[in-house]
DNA sequence: CGCCATTCAATTGCGCGCAATTAAATTGTG
DNA sequence: CACAATTTAATTGCGCGCAATTGAATGGCG
């Protein structure tokens, strides 16, 4: 344990928050022509894939509360992308649905990847390494997270 | 290209933001008896470095603009662990400085990176590959978003 | 020197993230 | 069945991030 621990550029954290928010300005102008935020393309991912999901669903999926998803939600219904609904077997789920607009979207992003690809100037199998590396920390902090919530 | 590159979890994107909100809120507990944010963390950290910086030096530093670090500085202003004001030389530029408590704080700080190497269960040779494999991605995303934007 | 361009910070507006609260539907239990 | 506990969303409030605008100070150039 030494003071360089403090130090700010030996800290994970700050490299992964400022890797992140500059691929997220790689993303932007990419995402501006579909009229989508980054969250809302990772909303609209999870639809792609699956066409309809609850709200629960997504935020199990994206690690997300209602908090930032009901209002998320709301946009991408007011860009006529979704519709949503109660579930008719259980009023609590409300569930989002593609609509014609959004699944045509999705025709939009599909040179969105390797664009994004492009610009990190890595090779495809150093990506996948970094991915997963980066998930399976994920997964542990995720465990350290609940372990430490159960604790109180 | 295949249409695997619009799923979720393909994305090297969506493990950096995932990764980057799970490890924030191991900080969380921890950064809220220091009674600090994540980004004020980092402001601190710069300047228990440093002792004094401009506003410009740490937008440098951290890749934060004036709009999010104006009003972050005047909390922690607020909060009584520094001071600013206009440097003579140049009045254009706003110099920020530790207070003696902003200075003391460190050493409540000083645990806290032992804390979080824990929790991500992971070996220091391998945090220390991946740190070092994102400042990297960091780099070149941000050659390729400069780029990008001197096309414009 | 006078004027225009540049630099630097502050502000405004909007969309997240997330904690905390509220409200409604469902489940479990006596 | 009645009623408490749980589950699910929506809302509120606050602090980022970031684009865009504004305004003041400085630098450059004729």
């Amino acid at each position: 344990m030494s003071d360089s621990d403090l130090h700010l550029r030996n800290q994970l954290c700050f490299a992964l928050y400022r890797a992140t928010r500059l691929i997220q300005q790689i993303y932007r102008p990419l995402l501006d022509e579909l009229g989508l935020t980054y969250p809302q393309y990772l909303v609209m991912l999870v639809l792609w894939e699956r066409g309809t999901v609850t709200l629960k669903e997504l935020g199990a999926e994206l690690d997300l509360d209602s908090g930032t998803l009901s209002p998320l939600v709301k946009r991408l219904k007011a860009a006529g992308l979704v519709t949503t609904g109660r579930r008719a077997e259980d009023e609590r789920s409300v569930e989002i649905a593609l609509t014609g607009k959004g699944r045509s979207l999705r025709e939009r992003a599909r040179d969105i990847p390797a664009k994004i690809g492009c610009a990190t100037q890595m090779q495809l199998e150093d990506i996948v390494a970094l991915r997963t590396a980066l998930g399976e920390l994920a997964d542990s902090l995720a465990e350290s997270h609940t372990a430490m919530a159960a604790a109180r």
